[in-house]
DNA sequence: GCCATTTGCCTAAAGCCATTAGGCACGTGC
DNA sequence: GCACGTGCCTAATGGCTTTAGGCAAATGGC
């Protein structure tokens, strides 16, 4: 019988493309064999687990995030670095939400601190570095920016709000201004 | 054989008890079953589905947190009225972390509607009363709300905020702060 | 080119979950 | 005290996960 040739680096990415297509949720390890068209059990001299599968997708998703950021923030810096970082998060999320869903996984600990976590957190302060702020304001600050940011693609991708004015794209430049405004001018305790 | 007096409400707020104990996402029909000491199939006169239960923990946790925010805003305004607000969210959220998963659960179009989700955005509408806001700024004042509640509560039950400091309620209140400030100046386009 | 070994995919089997069909008995209403 | 309906049960199917053990294909030394 033919080999399938498989790896968990090969089934780590058509289980990511799977995640994008049917919702990672519904990504499960029967499925991938089948679109391999190799029996279940194979797959488990590459996988530990079906927690396993799931737990690469997210790393190669973080991964994949924080390259694209990485790209985005270089040479830009205040607004144009806000704006830059914020798009990308919305635009990876709207082109592989089964990919982004991945990347908001939970993994245990010592895992999520090997994968590409830090490097986000880190790109989150420096896009901060254009604006005047001192710690503990800084870490404050990176914290609300994250937040608006998941906040924001999780509604819009759960369809929160859909299909009412002003539309979505219209929503997101506006808090994006204020977002600005906010870090220029941000409140004394 | 002594009968167990399973009703849709009972094993609703059971199922919620237990989204709180084990996590939304391992909520089972089975599980319910063996702790009403009843076979499986016996939920089926009472429930149409795994998805029938869930979505029935979702609107029972989307009715009680409306309740809640309904009592909080009774009687404030402005930047209390924010505070009351996004604490009662963050609170429900830690006190009921399955409910508030269950709170987010996909429901289709109809479920949604004729659940308690629109007095939800009614309730933020409300407390930017307290805000010189007018039309589409109000509405993008609320999206944005919502997505730093939403966002906020999510990366701290994740454990995004973990264990360094400053401490997430220190965070939490200077965010509020920033909002409070952010509404009160809302920047022109 | 051949044999030995490793490695990859297979068959088989067990356990858990969801869901449906059909049966028996308990509680209610007469 | 009887008839009836509802409530919970047994039984069975099918999907997913995971482990154990086997055969065959690839690999590499000779």
């Amino acid at each position: 019988m033919a080999r399938a040739g498989l790896t968990a680096e090969r089934l780590t990415r058509a289980g990511a493309d799977l995640a994008d297509e049917v919702g990672f949720e519904r990504v499960t390890v029967s499925e991938l064999a089948r679109r391999f068209d190799v029996k279940v059990a194979s797959l488990y001299s590459h996988l530990k687990s079906s927690q396993d599968l799931k737990t690469r997708i997210a790393l190669l998703a973080l991964e994949e995030l924080a390259d694209r950021a990485a790209d985005a923030l270089a040479g830009r810096a205040g607004k144009d670095a806000l704006t830059a970082l914020a798009d990308v998060y919305r635009d990876y999320a709207r082109e592989h939400p089964g990919r982004y869903a991945a990347a908001r996984y939970r993994l245990d600990p010592e895992t999520a601190a090997a994968g590409a976590g830090v490097r986000h957190a880190h790109l989150t302060r420096a896009v901060l570095r254009g604006y005047d702020l001192t710690e503990p304001d800084r870490t404050h600050a990176v914290r609300l920016l994250g937040s608006v940011f998941h906040g924001y693609i999780s509604l819009e991708a759960e369809g929160g709000f859909s299909h009412s004015a002003p539309d979505t794209q219209e929503t997101w430049s506006r808090v994006l201004d204020a977002l600005d405004a906010l870090l220029r001018n941000w409140p004394a305790p």
